[in-house]
DNA sequence: ATGCAAATGCAAACTATTTGCATTTAGAAT
DNA sequence: ATTCTAAATGCAAATAGTTTGCATTTGCAT
């Protein structure tokens, strides 16, 4: 039992075996703490395990979506980014030009959300917001040119 | 000229060409009123112009695009829909189990944004708000369950 | 320690979408 | 009206992210 087998009890408790992949992947999506793309979840394990395979990277992440683990999110046509199941209810502010994505705490859509179910009997069960532009440092590069 | 010609001078206005493809497809985006998939769209374009082709759909929806005649969004890890471009903002309301999409014309970002730029220094230029839930046929159907 | 279901690696399949290319067509120029 | 040229189309093949089938390995309950 290893460093890597350090989330043997949290996975088990989630109903999941221990295995290295899912361990590593644990590890690198703590560090992380931002949204990142399978293949980039699968270069930076592979630094640690070599011979750690690209879709064992896509059927971890998806079974850390199915228990909550992980949140997929795609957007703007790209590929889907995974991150930790945020603590608390969040949404993204994506630049457009470097792809930096920053997770905003607050959402101001409750209120809204009552009133859309009023209006259209629909039973609103979650929502997606992500809000677009630029960040300071593209600000700059793109006036600058 | 027949009345597939009908959007003539409004495409040349666009700066495109008037095709009977593109003719075609404009009057059913616009009969329609809700956003669907190429394919759909295809099929549909198919039961009067048998010849037409799936990538020439794709290629005129991509026109419509960049031209802002429709919209074309992506979601739930499913295929990209169309429509045509809103002339109000708006906002689609998403039933989970049939699919059907109702456009909402409300939307209560705006202060938000604001606060958002403030505090992240993000120009923030878009964004992407969807609900999703189940619609008042849907919610009986699977109470009944 | 043993057995078996679950997880993995690898290669191949899948699917929405895009692209290359030969042919056709719209619309400007004559 | 006819001619010309760039743009649009049909068709088939390519692409790319993601998923799947299958043989092998591994975790963990017994």
């Amino acid at each position: 039992m290893n460093e890597c087998d350090s989330y043997k009890q949290y996975l088990n408790q989630h109903g999941m075996k221990s295995t290295k992949q899912r361990n590593l992947l644990l590890l690198i999506l703590k560090k992380i703490q931002e949204p990142q793309t399978a293949e980039k979840l699968y270069l930076i394990a592979k630094e640690t395990d070599s011979s750690i395979n690209l879709s064992t990277v896509y059927r971890v992440l998806e079974k850390f979506t199915e228990k909550k683990i992980t949140i997929r999110t795609s957007f703007l046509d790209d590929k889907s980014v995974y991150s930790l199941y945020p603590k608390t209810h969040q949404h993204q502010l994506i630049c457009l030009r470097c792809k930096k994505i920053v997770l905003l705490e607050n959402c101001p859509l409750e209120a809204f959300q009552h009133s859309v179910e009023k209006s259209t009997d629909f039973s609103i069960v979650n929502h997606r917001l992500e809000l677009y532009g630029y960040c300071r440092q593209c600000q700059k590069i793109i006036a600058a040119n």
